[in-house]
DNA sequence: GCGAGACGGAACGGTTGCGTCTCGACTGTC
DNA sequence: GACAGTCGAGACGCAACCGTTCCGTCTCGC
């Protein structure tokens, strides 16, 4: 299964001592995989490192703790997936977009890890600051970019409510794929797009 | 705070031993408490008990296993919100839609509880067939009606595709309330309504 | 007011994970 | 070829929780 999520990581830290990078990335590997098969209430560092064929000392050596670890990783693999390049038309912008939602969601890992940690930063106060600043604020950056493309093309009204027409955008895929986990297929985004340009309009 | 989800318990099970409703009734508050505070993958009997003030028997001898409380509970509170009587126009059903959904996901713990558990479902196949069968279904069908009320009625063509509208009318409060976690307001309802029909009739 | 049994509490042996530490083996650099 | 540092493996003491079992007490229905 592919289990690279993000970009790939060489010896770290820069200045530090020199650890193997193939064994950082089996462990980043085993970390996601981990992370989905169990969540992160219930994941070890004891499994990850077993998981990885690997000692816990390789672990500490690398992060000193399971939140640090899932900080720094989940949010190197989320910055991997922002890009909403203009295509010219909001109907374009939208589809695509909804092509690239789905297509990060439907990642077998991704699928299952989003949803746990979202959960888990209700109660994880750094862990939920993590998330936001790493992979919300860039996202609604993006496509806040979108909305306002189609404003200048005059595609959309000047008072047009960001705020709202930002969860519009999203929401539908991520219940689809990650709340009630039901396949979609190309058709189903193109009906998905018709309908979330009508609401943007409304 | 207000613990009480769903109905209160009396005596059970029916013909069997009589256990102390009242303290049944603190065992759920506690569990339910609990289940918010740390997440299903961390919660232990343990907890729910001493957070209750009581012995990890007097759990045991009601639930077998914190599985099967889970179960019983969550169904249990669930279908106390299951409800969508004909309010005369698509305009009003939606919009009492939006409200109720909005009401039960501002619930303090509801909120942190759902998403919990739905994540949950994804590792735990028994876990996943009690949510849909006594939460999905139930309000699946209930959103359903509405729907079928207004293509009745004609305010929603014959050929309405009744799939992707009931994905449409959950998930912008879903994520609204439950993913990012960003309070409303009335004024949010009433525009989100304007959106989701808008959406709902392209 | 009697007896059954549920109550809070505590202990049982067993499992799991924590973060640290110590092995001898290996690797890469100078 | 010497040496510093990482490697897998796993033992360490500690803590939490598992599900069960036993106390002595208290509550309930009869």
């Amino acid at each position: 299964m592919d289990t690279n999520i993000g970009a790939p990581a060489g010896k770290r830290p820069p200045g530090g001592p020199v650890l193997q990078g193939d064994l950082t990335r089996a462990l980043e590997a085993a970390f996601f995989e981990e992370l989905a098969a169990v969540g992160y209430g219930k994941l070890s560092i004891e499994a990850v490192a077993r998981r990885a064929g690997a000692g816990k000392a390789a672990v500490y050596r690398r992060w000193p703790s399971k939140q640090a670890m899932t900080i720094e990783l989940t949010a190197r693999a989320a910055t991997a997936f922002v890009r909403a390049p203009d295509r010219g038309s909001l109907r374009e912008d939208v589809a695509q977009f909804v092509r690239d939602t789905m297509a990060a969601l439907s990642h077998p890992l991704a699928s299952r890890i989003v949803p746990d940690l979202l959960a888990e930063g209700s109660r994880n106060a750094e862990l939920a600051d993590a998330l936001l600043t790493g992979i919300r604020d860039p996202r609604r950056e993006n496509v806040a970019q979108i909305l306002q493309r189609a404003v200048e093309r005059g595609e959309l009204p000047e008072d047009t409510d960001l705020e709202l027409c930002l969860d519009f955008l999203v929401s539908p895929t991520y219940w689809r794929l990650a709340v009630i986990r039901t396949p979609v297929d190309d058709d189903y985004a193109e009906r998905l797009t018709d309908k979330i340009i009508a609401a943007l309009k409304a």
